[in-house]
DNA sequence: CGGAATCCTCTTCGATACTG
DNA sequence: CAGTATCGAAGAGGATTCCG
C-alpha cells in the first residue's frame, strides 16, 4: 500500500490511473456509487476479488481521499465505506465508461456475475436524455428484491435506493426474467403477459420508459 | 494475449474494463486519439513500457476492434497505428478521466515525464462550455516544437494536430516555460513581457482563450 | 533502423486460510 | 464480520536479441 506506481507522467489522465487505474478500483467506485456499502457487500458483489486486495484498494482509496468509512452509532454499530465528494466526482466518468461499454452486453452473459443494484449505472448508462426532454416521471423497479427508482426531471436523471414514493410505474422481476429482457432473450410484452414480470402504472408510462431508457446510436 | 483475465460480471463498466482496463492501454488510447502514431512514438510517449507490453496491447486492442495498423504506400511505407470508430467512441470517457485528474496536477511534477500532445487533452479537460458559448475562434501551439491548434465553435471544441490556417492567436513557447505556466509556478502575463513565451494575436484573444480554457469548480 | 519476440527478475493478483 | 497472512500463478519492467 505505502510505496505506490505510477506512470510518471505530468498528464491528469495518468495521474487519474495512478489512483483508480488498478484492478477493481473503478467497480468498488461503481458500487458505492450506489450508497454506502459494508466490507462483506463489496466482497459479495466484486466476485473473485481477493480480500486482501479488497482491504488493500480500501486502504488506499481512504487515503486518496476518495472515499470515508462510517461507523453508525450503537446499536447497529456497523462500519461501512462511502464516496466522498472527491470520489461522486467520478460519476460522469464511470457513466461514460458505462456508456461506452453498453454493446459489451450483446455477448452473451454466460455464468457472470450480476448484482440488482448494478441497475443503477444501467440506468444511468442507457438513459437518452433526448426522450426524457420535458419529462417528468418516477420509475420504480424491484429487481430480485432490491427496491430502487429512477427519478426523470429536467431532463436529468437520479437514482435512488428502496421505494419510491409516487411512482408513475413500478416493474417487478426476478434477476433471471429482468436479465433475460435486457439481453434481448425475452421481450417485455410477452414477460409481462406471461406474469413473469409485474407492471403497475400505465401503458403509456411504459412505453415512455421504454424510450427513456434506449441509448442514443444503438 | 491469447486467454484474457476477466471480471466475469454483466455490467458494461465491467466489461469495459476487461478491454481498457489493463495497465497502459488508456494512455494509448490517450495518445491515439491525437492522431496516428507509430510504435515508436508509442514507445516514446509512454516512457517506462515494455517493449513486449506495448506489443501485447496493440494486439489486444486491435482484435478488440479499438484500434487498427495502417501502411503508408512505398516510399515513405512506415506502419503506424490509429484509432478505429469504436475506439474514438472512448474519447467522452479519456476526457470525463481527464476533468477528474485535473487537480491532482496541483502535485508538483518533479521528474514526470511530458510530451506536448498532451496539451490535446489537457484542452479538452479545462474547456469551459460556458465561457465557449457564442464563441468562434481558432487557438494555435507550438510547444516544444509540436504545432497544433484548438478550434472553438458552437460551444465545442475540436483539437488538431498541425499549423493552423488563420488563428486568432498564436502562442510559441518551450516545453518548459509552458509547463512552468501551466504549473502556476510561472504566471502567464510575465512570462509573455520577460519573452520566454511569445504570443500574436490581440490580448482581447489572449484573455478570452485564458477563460475558455480554465476549467469549471477548480 | 523501427517493430517486435525472448528472457529474467520483481511485483501484483487470486484464492484460501487464519485471526481479532 | 472485518480484515491479515500466506503462497503459487500471472503480469509488469527492463535489457537484450532477432527479424525485415
Amino acid at each position: 500500500m505505502g510505496k505506490k506506481r505510477s506512470y510518471q507522467q505530468y498528464c491528469s489522465i495518468a495521474r487519474a490511473l495512478d489512483i483508480v487505474g488498478e484492478r477493481w478500483t473503478l467497480l468498488i467506485v461503481r458500487d458505492l456509487l450506489g450508497g454506502p456499502r459494508r466490507y462483506k457487500d463489496l466482497q459479495e458483489s466484486l466476485d473473485g476479488i481477493g480480500s486482501n486486495l479488497l482491504a488493500a484498494r480500501l486502504k488506499d482509496l481512504e487515503s486518496a481521499g476518495l472515499i470515508e468509512s462510517i461507523k453508525q452509532p450503537p446499536p447497529s454499530s456497523v462500519k461501512s465505506y462511502q464516496l466522498t465528494a472527491r470520489g461522486r466526482a467520478l460519476e460522469p466518468t464511470v457513466a461514460a465508461l458505462a456508456h461506452w461499454g453498453l454493446e459489451l452486453l450483446a455477448a452473451p452473459r454466460q455464468k457472470d456475475h450480476w448484482q440488482p443494484q448494478w441497475n443503477h449505472v444501467a440506468l444511468k448508462a442507457r438513459f437518452n436524455p433526448q426522450e426524457a426532454a420535458g419529462l417528468s416521471a418516477t420509475y420504480a423497479f424491484e429487481i430480485g428484491g432490491y427496491p430502487h427508482y429512477a427519478v426523470v426531471k429536467d431532463g436529468a436523471l437520479a437514482n435512488f435506493e428502496g421505494t419510491a414514493p409516487n411512482p408513475d410505474l413500478l416493474l417487478k422481476a426476478s434477476d433471471e426474467d429482468f436479465l433475460r429482457v435486457v439481453e434481448g432473450e425475452l421481450n417485455l410484452k410477452e414477460a409481462i403477459q406471461s406474469g413473469l414480470i409485474s407492471v403497475e402504472g400505465s401503458g403509456e408510462s411504459l412505453l415512455r420508459m421504454a424510450k427513456v431508457f434506449t441509448p442514443k446510436h444503438s
